[in-house]
DNA sequence: GAGAAACGCGAGCGATGTCTCGTGTTTGTC
DNA sequence: GACAAACACGAGACATCGCTCGCGTTTCTC
């Protein structure tokens, strides 16, 4: 850790102002040397932020009530984050990191001999529970207010889940054009959206009950499709 | 707490067809008396406001921005809305007023005798006929970021589609607990929600093979509950 | 224990946005 | 034509928000 006197400006851009701490390791210079408090501090601020946008939304959210949310003073939030959009970008890297272990484990396994059903209910169970325990993601991802590089990370996640949806549903519609595929799933992560935003709506009975529709239209609108690889015959629902 | 006049509400008389957009009286008092230009003006600021909203968003929105859309000074926008919220009001207003007109022709008739795909189809075709006339629409109801008062007016909208639908529906399924036909109007709505937005997000041809697709996802969700009443048999495409 | 760096604070700067005010112009009515 | 009310303007008052600065405190390292 090369101290060059106390001009903190030796090192760095004199445009930057302040060293705008990095929590990952990117190229640019030399990163912050974090301690155990900061590492803590940058989680309760990324908790604070999720809880604001979630009842504000990004825009609205303040960085001052960010910060007091956390319990903070602004000048603090900014040893962390350079801006506010990297807090939200940081949000979402955390968020995203955690959403492709559990969709990984969602979406990857194709058991050709599985159901369509069943392939259907366990993604859908798996994206459920992801997004009713971090209901920020879904504030995050819906907001039309967000600014340009978020978008762009949320277009990378849109992109890959498409791409995962498409696997996943060209092994149960092995000869379909490709942009008939590609609009199937673009459909069904339609359909999904719609689905989480009514289940988020709702608790308990109700939302098992939503979650259940949502199987169902989902189901429903892919069985035509398939043919066969129902499992058991789509018949209508007792 | 700048603003005396933003109240609760001023009276508003609510005249058979007129949309009334009357702007601050100097003391609650009555309702100032409009001329023609004055009517001009007003919807030609609705019109660089919707321009404006649909680009950025409400928040995003800033009135200085409408003004110079539409041509003249931010202090000639105040003559005519209170503040800013007041012109997004309004402006659902007399959206609201003409989907009613749309939504009436478009879910009202319900022949006894139309079989279920028609019924859908139609319905849908003056739906997103009427979203693609006015983008604006799709931008004021779906903002995470709206302010208190539009909310309510979202939700009268969205509570009379709702009973709509539900009419519509407990025609085709005449025995179905009231809880689950409202859980299934909400479905369709959500499904149509959805199958809107990609509709937008697409056009020509491409536009169209949504459409159809939104029509596929809602006649198949809904076909395995109503039995018969299926015009023809919903057989799988191949 | 001493020095450096990370951490923490909170007043406040600059930019931006909403809305007002004083004034001048147009329109309707007599 | 005269008068009032509606219309129009645009500078700027007032608030808010993102973000910074200077300085004090804690933690790490030697």
């Amino acid at each position: 850790m090369p101290d060059k006197s106390d001009t903190p400006e030796q090192g760095r851009p004199v445009e930057q102002g302040r060293p705008a701490a990095q929590a990952q390791a990117t190229e640019q210079g030399q990163p912050r040397r974090r301690q155990a408090r900061g590492e803590r501090r940058i989680v309760q601020l990324l908790e604070a932020a999720a809880s604001v946008f979630c009842t504000t939304g990004y825009t609205a959210a303040s960085t001052n009530a960010i910060a007091r949310e956390a319990g903070v003073s602004p000048g603090t939030l900014y040893q962390f984050f350079p801006n506010k959009e990297a807090i939200a970008i940081e949000l979402g890297d955390r968020l995203m990191h955690e959403m492709r272990e559990t969709y990984g484990a969602a979406l990857a396994p194709v058991d050709p001999t599985t159901p369509l059903e069943d392939a259907v209910g366990a993604a859908v169970d798996r994206f459920i529970a992801f997004n009713c325990d971090h209901p920020v993601f879904f504030a995050l991802m819906h907001g039309p207010d967000i600014p340009g590089r978020i978008t762009e990370e949320h277009d990378a996640l849109h992109a890959t889940l498409l791409a995962r949806i498409e696997d996943l549903l060209s092994s149960f519609l092995p000869d379909v054009a490709p942009a008939d595929l590609s609009r199937t799933a673009h459909m069904c992560l339609g359909l999904y959206k719609a689905g989480l935003e009514l289940v988020l709506g709702h608790e308990d009975a109700e939302r098992a009950a939503y979650v259940q529709e949502l199987k169902n239209a989902l189901i429903r609108y892919l069985a035509p499709l398939v043919g066969d690889r129902l499992g058991r015959p789509a018949t209508p629902a007792p």
